[in-house]
RNA sequence: GCGCCUGUAGCUCAGUUGGAUAGAGUACUGCCCUCCGAAGGCAGGGGUCGCACGUUCGAAUCGUGUCAGGCGCGCCA
């Protein structure tokens, strides 16, 4: 029932090359599908690729080749042209066969069969939960999440972790903006450093806090500022003073503002997250490698090992004998772990959890950061070739023409939540889709939000509604067609068609291989165009019935592969615009 | 200075692990709704794939050099 045209062809090229070079092996048979369809469905460079260890002309093996091709049904013909290409034309039952496949598989069609589901991690998004996610994370969260189903579809048994920054530095700066924020609305006078969280939800948590608790974390400002240093000239020194202030002067106390801080932005992004359509199995919490043990744990194993040593009161890590351009520090001077630490003991605690590929996401900032990773897990004896690290590059937002700011701290930046309500779920997920990961994406704010209707997902979308509003005026039962002769699909139009549903199942294997989602969209966009073409040129809902019936069965195909596409991308299939 | 990424049509970008005459969107020009949805289709012009060598049957793709742009080089995360 199945047939897989580029299988079948290497078979025949298998059995020809027996007889042409007895004893010669051939690695992999090359089929693919040429640019020009004159050169017609699929073509072998095999005779190209021999030429050099036969010491022939390759035309020459080229019709050595094909003379000894094995007759097959599914062939209409086979020649040599160009340097030494052979070029195959498939009977027209072999390529509509196709349509019998996906609608027979449905949901499922592009999927992998069969063989061992490696497990795979994907993290991703792994935002500072400090504030609001914006539109650098969503582009993150839309390539990480595409990927993890894609890879899903590709036959890998997929997790989708995000990392929470509970711990450490940037949690207490927010924890004390809200603290200070919430002296303010009881009128105790302490400077806003600009160095602090800005944004107005530090001013929305700060009044929770007051509705709750009324006065209860209220301390004078003097106070406060006792022991801080003053934010000239060191203005990072004054911030940690006001962190050590609120700690000190609010003893226990200061854990319920951090808690609440913490859950309030967690909880923020995590919604924001499942509107947008990204869901995570695991949300990993970088506190609880520090409340088990196994930040102090890998330090230690790297120390057994003999990869730490101490220098100015703090521990180094050789990073620079495992390709690292220098050594860097675990644990400061003042007993406290860096980041670093604390990324040792996850990347060590993913390894631990079987994975048979851990795929890290991360900003393309971080890419001087990757060899220090990998240089530790090294270090710890752990397959380091089961880490990849996939890096996203920035999005720089325009708005008026020009370049907009985008702090954090500053809270100057457009968030994901406001891109979403201006541009819509699809748009966005798609938009992002138009450019592969690794390239920076200047996202036009105003060309998203006035001319929305341009965006190519409407293309893709609509050749979806355009079916499922044909089958509505048909009005028969859809799943009939499964049964449906086609004979009658005959013209060009049609069997290239066919042939673009061919290749769905092969994007989608070498889009995983390459961690490239974005090849999905621009897989769906040629599609659709081919689609289009074919329902401008050819009426579907002709009298001929046998006809009618090939050509339904052939549009409910192509709805069927733009769905599943679609899918793979979180974006939805509309049955009306 | 060192490391990573990127230079392809006016603009925004693809290019299937080295293949045949390098593609799409957009913009521009001219057509197509008494007809299943015109958010659509058809036709046209537009290129030294940054530059120079090298590898070979064959290079946008691989290597070296060079020019230009972006990012990273903390006891920050």
């Amino acid at each position: 029932m199945s047939f897989d045209p580029k299988s079948h062809l290497s078979e025949l090229l298998r059995a020809a090359l027996a007889s042409v070079a007895p004893g010669q092996k051939v690695a992999d048979i090359v089929i693919e599908r040429p640019r020009d369809p004159s050169h017609g469905d699929f073509a072998s460079n095999l005779a190209l690729q021999l030429a050099r260890e036969l010491k022939a002309n390759p035309r020459q093996i080229a019709d050595r080749l094909v003379h000894e091709l094995p007759v097959s049904g599914w062939v209409d013909k086979a020649e040599v042209a160009g340097a030494g290409f052979i070029n195959f034309r498939l009977a027209a039952a072999a390529k509509t066969q196709v349509v019998k496949e996906v609608l027979a598989r449905g949901p499922d069609y592009g999927k992998h069969v069969g063989g061992k589901r490696p497990k795979v991690q994907v993290e991703f998004v792994s935002a500072n939960p400090t504030g609001p996610l914006h539109v650098g994370h969503g582009r993150g969260a839309a390539y990480g999440a595409s990927l993890a189903c894609l890879l899903t579809y590709a036959g890998n048994d997929v997790t989708r972790e995000f990392y929470v920054n509970d711990a450490g530095r940037q949690m207490d700066i927010l924890a004390a903006s809200t603290w200070l924020r919430y002296l303010e609305l009881h009128g105790e006078k302490v400077p806003f450093p600009p160095n602090a969280y800005q944004g107005d939800y530090v001013k929305d948590m700060a009044e929770q806090i007051r509705q709750a608790h009324g006065e209860r974390y209220v301390h004078p400002a003097a106070a406060v500022l006792a022991c801080v240093p003053p934010p000239e000239p060191d203005a990072e020194a004054h911030l940690d003073g006001l962190i050590a202030a609120g700690k000190d002067l609010l003893g226990e106390e200061w854990h319920y503002i951090h808690q609440h801080a913490l859950s309030e932005q967690l909880a923020d992004s995590r919604e924001d997250l499942e509107e947008y359509g990204v869901h995570f199995d695991c949300w990993f919490s970088e506190r609880s490698l520090f409340d088990t043990g196994m930040v102090a744990k890998a330090v230690a194993e790297l120390e057994k090992r003999g990869h730490i040593y101490l220098q100015d009161g703090a521990k180094w890590f050789r990073s620079g004998d495992f390709g690292d351009e220098k050594d860097r520090v675990v644990q400061r001077e003042n007993g406290l772990y860096t980041y670093f630490a604390s990324d040792i003991a996850y990347h060590w605690n993913k390894f631990e959890r079987g994975f048979d590929k851990v795929i890290d996401v991360w900003g393309a900032d971080h890419h001087g950061y990757i060899p220090r990773v990998k240089g530790a897990l090294t270090a710890l004896g752990l397959p380091v070739e089961r880490l990849d690290v996939s890096l996203v590059q920035f999005v720089s937002l325009f708005r008026n023409g020009a370049k907009a700011a985008m702090s954090t701290r500053a809270g100057e930046y457009v968030t994901l939540r406001e891109l979403r309500d201006d541009v819509g779920n699809d748009a966005c997920r798609f938009f992002y889709m138009l450019r592969k990961q690794d390239q920076a994406l200047d996202f036009d704010l105003d060309l998203a939000k006035s001319q929305s209707n341009d965006n190519p997902v409407y293309y893709v979308q609509y050749a979806h509604a355009r079916v499922c509003s044909v089958l509505q005026q048909w009005g028969g039962e859809v799943r009939s067609l499964n049964a449906a002769d086609l004979a009658p699909l005959a013209s060009e139009r049609e069997l290239a068609l066919c042939g673009r549903l061919r290749e769905f199942p092969d994007m989608i294997e070498s889009a995983a291989r390459d961690y490239a989602p974005h090849a999905i969209a621009f897989y769906l966009r040629e599609l659709a165009a081919e689609f289009h073409a074919w329902y401008n040129a050819e009426r579907l809902l002709v009298e001929d019935d046998a006809q009618k019936k090939a050509r339904l069965a052939l549009a409910v195909a192509v709805r069927r592969v733009i769905a599943n596409g679609l899918h793979i991308l979180g974006v939805s299939a509309p049955e009306h615009m």
